[in-house]
DNA sequence: CCCGTCGGTTTTTTT
DNA sequence: AACCGACGGG
């Protein structure tokens, strides 16, 4: 295939640097770019001037992405930018792109099944099980789960961790972690991480296969580079290594994805990794006011450890940001529903740091007739019943899948309970196989009563008839014939739940999901679809802001996206920034999601406080969040409608109606903490105070509550030191 | 084996 | 508040 034509690509319309990225083609470039600097136009117009001017086969260009949804988007780009439909153009996430080549290359025979967190709790659950340790109260399954991850990321197998174990409790760790990974292969599975390290195993362990796809790959995209972490490094060096034409796009301060293991090293030491990389900077920003700028410019610039840089605009200088301190988190989505009422739903969105809070604003938007989608929270293919019907489908593709088994052996109810699953995991493993291909075998066991036996062999015969279906028929029709033999629609039929109904029709969808997937591909394999389905996101399914409705989400989930208008909610010491962060670079990932937060506004942004707040189904109360403070007074009016006696109320009071006729606007820089006296015995900022150790000082931030509160200070030497207050025998001396 | 109740835990973010 | 797993009676 061939695009090469007579006219070039029209470049004219990119600023200065975003051309010199798009127009160097060789060598290693970073391209460091602001938020709303036009990245994705960089890089669709980068590959699609590859093609289109260079003759490049679009077989040749790898693009990878961190959303399903942003490599939809890229290729769409790169097609109306050709204005020709694009032939094998490797463009998704790098997860699905390694899941693709397993498959093609038949790592473990390309039939593997991808488990989810959930499903990998499971095998967690399992192995504590096994090995004691379940009512042991270091370990839970989803941290042991979080820890494993956070090792296979940096490429430490039970192996390398064996020689690495400190103490008992590194020890039983390895086990647990050996036992897991053992287990998983047992099954045929591989987890998130293992689809990254498999392809890397794969590309540096063989040769040929090396060669291959060295050969292959000539140029090497990659977006959201700064959250790569070590093994997606290791995969782009690896790749690129032969041709040595890799761009790389990122913004280092927003990086919101350590937890997950990104390192932001890999961009802020791109180039040291590859010495003749050219690095081009992106800092026009087309998104937002210069107002918004500003906030967002000042925020960032407290993080220390980032590259400097300063988004400019030759846009308008625009509406300043608010601030409301509100009394609680109902007023919270009173107020922010208010706002949208009066000037509609019209490309808005509403943002809060955890999932929980999203609760109070739907009640609020729906009271008020506001339409509106959630975005993220429980994925589509993570329900119950979706997963029901997955796994049915995933054990008739890959029988070694114990998971899966396990899941849907007793559902429906087939008196298949706990003690007989046991005992035929037990037989099956002095047979040394698995308990599903036990099932053929169980006229050598004399172990299992007639009740178990024949409870045994219907559910075989199930199966077995399932699977000669498979051949029988297309995938649509199929998925339905098990849906429906396996007795699973007449069990959600039947069953007396109130989400009964609601279930039906997401197994409905579900099929209507297979079909779209046949229709989409050339060769539609259940396989395919099954390891496809695992890798989607709830936000693969945000339609790009019709302007009809509100959307809401989390910050993470906001990265990559714009609105005209801004809600930021939740602005509390504790919950943004969320408590758990506290040490280390803790704090300043936050602040770069709250960065992310003011940036994805076009027009104005609106940051609300509540002062109390309904969690784990108790009011508690917090201070504004530190980050209010770091806006500037110039970008930003402060809004208190607390009624101005209490801005953290710590006594209940009744809710009342907001207190419109008490707006207190402009106050001086402190918000909230003013409010508070001294026989509150509560610290505020610009307090005087004197340490016994370290002698007088300044307060210059509070946070945490009660034995909790925690004091920043600045102390005459200079020095600034954080202090539990209760310890610390503070005394206050003015302010 | 199945179903109901009780108690403990949860909520940071997601491929 | 909501969900899950453990436990005990039918």
């Amino acid at each position: 295939m061939q695009f090469r034509a007579g006219n070039e690509m029209d470049l004219t319309g990119l600023n200065a640097p975003q051309r010199e990225a798009v127009t160097t083609l060789h060598g290693p470039l970073l391209v460091l770019s602001g938020a709303g600097s036009g990245k994705t136009r960089v890089i669709t117009y980068k590959v699609a001037s590859l093609i289109f001017d260079h003759g490049v086969s679009p077989y040749r260009i790898m693009a990878l992405t961190f959303t399903n949804k942003a490599a939809r988007e890229m290729a769409d780009r790169i097609e109306r930018l050709i204005r020709l439909p694009v032939r094998g153009l490797l463009v998704g996430t790098f997860h699905s792109i390694c899941a693709r080549l397993l498959r093609i290359e038949k790592v473990m025979g390309g039939n593997f099944t991808i488990y989810d967190t959930d499903d990998q709790k499971k095998i967690i659950k399992g192995v504590l099980d096994d090995l004691n340790l379940s009512d042991s109260r270091s370990f839970s399954p989803g941290d042991v789960a979080g820890r494993i991850s956070g090792l296979k990321n940096r490429l430490i197998t039970p192996e390398r961790f064996d020689l690495q174990i400190g103490n008992v409790f590194d020890e039983q760790f390895a086990s647990i972690y050996r036992r897991y990974e053992m287990k998983k292969r047992k099954s045929n599975g591989m987890d998130f991480d293992d689809l990254l390290i498999e392809a890397l195993e794969m590309i540096t362990k063989n040769d040929l296969l090396r060669d291959k796809y060295q050969e292959k790959v000539q140029y090497l995209l990659v977006d959201e580079y700064q959250d790569t972490n070590r093994v997606q490094y290791e995969l782009v060096r690896q790749l690129s290594n032969k041709h040595r034409n890799i761009t790389v796009v990122g913004d280092d301060d927003q990086s919101i994805y350590s937890w997950r293991g990104a390192d932001l090293r890999n961009i802020l030491e791109f180039e040291k990794a590859f010495p003749d990389a050219k690095t081009v900077r992106l800092e026009q920003n087309y998104r937002s006011t210069a107002t918004i700028l500003d906030a967002a410019n000042a925020v960032i610039s407290r993080n220390k450890a980032r590259k400097p840089k300063t988004l400019w605009t030759e846009g308008e200088r625009g509406d300043k940001l608010e601030v409301h301190y509100l009394y609680n988190d109902l007023e919270e989505a009173r107020e922010v529903t208010r706002r949208i009422r009066t000037r509609g739903p019209k490309s808005t969105v509403i943002f809060y740091r955890t999932n929980a809070q999203s609760r109070t604003l739907e009640d609020e938007l729906r009271n008020a007739g506001i339409p509106y989608v959630i975005v993220g929270g429980l994925r589509f293919y993570e329900r119950k019943e979706i997963k029901d019907v997955l796994a049915y489908l995933r054990l008739l593709v890959n029988p070694a899948d114990e998971v899966s088994l396990a899941r849907i052996i007793n559902l429906p109810k087939r008196g298949i309970g706990d003690k007989a699953y046991a005992s035929l995991c037990e037989f099956a493993a002095r047979l040394q196989i698995g308990p599903f291909e036990a099932l053929s075998r169980l006229e050598e066991a004399l172990e299992f009563t007639a009740r178990e036996r024949t409870a045994f062999s219907v559910f075989h015969n199930l199966c077995l008839a399932l699977s000669a279906q498979r051949q029988e028929t297309d995938l649509v029709s199929f998925v339905q014939f098990v849906a429906e033999q396996s007795g699973y629609l007449k069990y959600l039929e039947e069953s007396e739940e109130e989400q009964a109904g609601e279930r039906l029709d997401n197994v409905s969808e579900f099929i209507n999901a297979v079909g779209e997937y046949v229709e989409r591909n050339d060769s539609p394999t259940l396989e395919s679809f099954l390891q496809e389905v695992a890798l989607l996101t709830d936000m693969d399914a945000v339609k790009n802001d019709t302007g009809e409705q509100v959307t809401l989400m989390t910050l993470h989930a906001g990265k990559g996206l714009e609105f005209d208008y801004v809600f930021i909610t939740g602005m509390e010491d504790g919950l943004f920034p969320i408590s758990r962060a506290e040490e280390e670079g803790g704090l300043e990932e936050e602040r770069r999601l709250f960065y992310v937060g003011i940036t994805r506004a076009r027009k104005w942004a609106m940051l609300t406080h509540a002062a109390t707040r309904r969690r784990f189904g108790t009011t508690t109360s917090a201070f504004p969040s530190p980050f209010l403070d770091e806006l500037p007074e110039h970008c930003i009016r402060r809004i208190d409608r607390t009624g101005g006696s209490t801005s953290f109320a710590l006594r209940d009071k009744p809710a009342a109606a907001p207190l419109f006729n008490e707006v207190r606007e402009n106050r001086q820089a402190m918000p909230s903490y003013e409010h508070f006296s001294q026989e509150d015995g509560l610290l505020r900022n610009g307090m005087k105070v004197q340490h016994p150790i370290w002698g007088k000082g300044t307060v210059v931030m509070v946070s945490g509550l009660a034995d909790n509160m925690k004091a920043t200070i600045k102390f005459q030497n200079d020095a600034v030191k954080k202090v539990m207050v209760k310890y610390a025998k503070l005394e206050i001396v003015g302010g």
